[in-house]
DNA sequence: GGATGTCGCACTGTTTTGGTGCTATTTCGG
DNA sequence: CCGAAATAGCACCAAAACAGTGCGACATCC
């Protein structure tokens, strides 16, 4: 539905949280605590932004994680990337996310019409701008709430 | 994950063959016979897209399905609200397809924390930027296989 | 009146998502 | 040294969304 799923969020308010820390270090359950989110599942959440090296973790009592970097640095394509998979808009080709979460079953997607599709370049320039805008969007600028300025101009039939 | 369904490529499809072929009517059997669709499906998918009045359908033999309107004025947005319904990126509010056909069960999609998450509103942004990318293309656009060039010009963060 | 179409809606099988269980390992604090 | 508190790993389950099908009705041309 192109949309992004619960765990993609749930990963966003964390590491919103996570960078109002500075370079804190944070327990799940701290995070847990403030929002309704189950806290297992955080977890899973965090450890994959681990596996992604978009945060860093601190095992054993007193641990937790801390941003792997400045949240200027971080930007919700990697976020998206690292939670759910590089993002597509067409169904030919499927990549699997960074770490190792993902069962990558389904190599099938041969889609048999690759060779004469007609959509599918556009589809795929459309899928550039899009990841281009995610790469855009720093998680500094979620963190200062306003931001989120990559101008796309109007163009082509505006009235 | 971010990615549209099949039923929107099926519609794609159609919507460019059916642009190739003017105002003519074109029966389901003439496109599925030239794509490996399954045509009940296809059949599927121009109900929904005639119910969004994207396209004028003509029942009877030598009926069929044709644009309901010059290719430059139908967007890729409009394609995929017809299909599945208004693209959301979060997970606050859930709005129905155009039509009818779809179920519209979830009607819960209360999120607990509306009132103080921090990430709602840049979402919410994103999202309108992402509407916009895609009420810039229009059929025609699609059809000409080039074209798509919403300039999102690159800001912030460059290096 | 039959062939060829669309219409409508319900139904099923598969995949993805959301969420949980359990056990191991690491580390601090006393 | 021991136990509490934390992350790591991995498998499992339930619910939802998606992909696809069945079938009977209605419309239109010949
Ligand atoms: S080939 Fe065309 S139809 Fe098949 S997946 Fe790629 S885009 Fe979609
Ligand atoms: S409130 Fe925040 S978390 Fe809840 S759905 Fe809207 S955006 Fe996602």
């Amino acid at each position: 539905m192109l949309q992004l799923t619960k765990k993609t969020e749930y990963g966003l308010i964390a590491l919103v949280h996570l960078a109002d820390r500075g370079g804190e270090l944070v327990s799940v359950r701290e995070i847990g605590d403030r929002y309704p989110i189950p806290k297992r599942l955080l977890a899973e959440v965090l450890k994959d932004l681990a596996r992604a090296e978009l945060v860093q973790s601190q095992r054993g009592a007193t641990g937790g994680y801390s941003l792997a970097r400045p949240a200027e640095a971080i930007t919700l394509g990697q976020i998206v990337e690292a939670l759910e998979g590089r993002p597509q808009v067409s169904n030919c080709e499927t990549s699997v996310p960074h770490g190792s979460a993902l069962p990558a079953t389904t190599r099938h997607s041969e889609c048999e019409m690759q060779g004469f599709c007609r959509i599918r370049a556009p589809l795929h320039r459309l899928r550039e701008h899009l990841i281009e805008m995610l790469e855009q969007t720093t998680l500094a600028s979620l963190q200062t709430g306003q931001a989120i300025d990559h101008n796309l101009r109007p163009r082509a039939q505006a009235s």
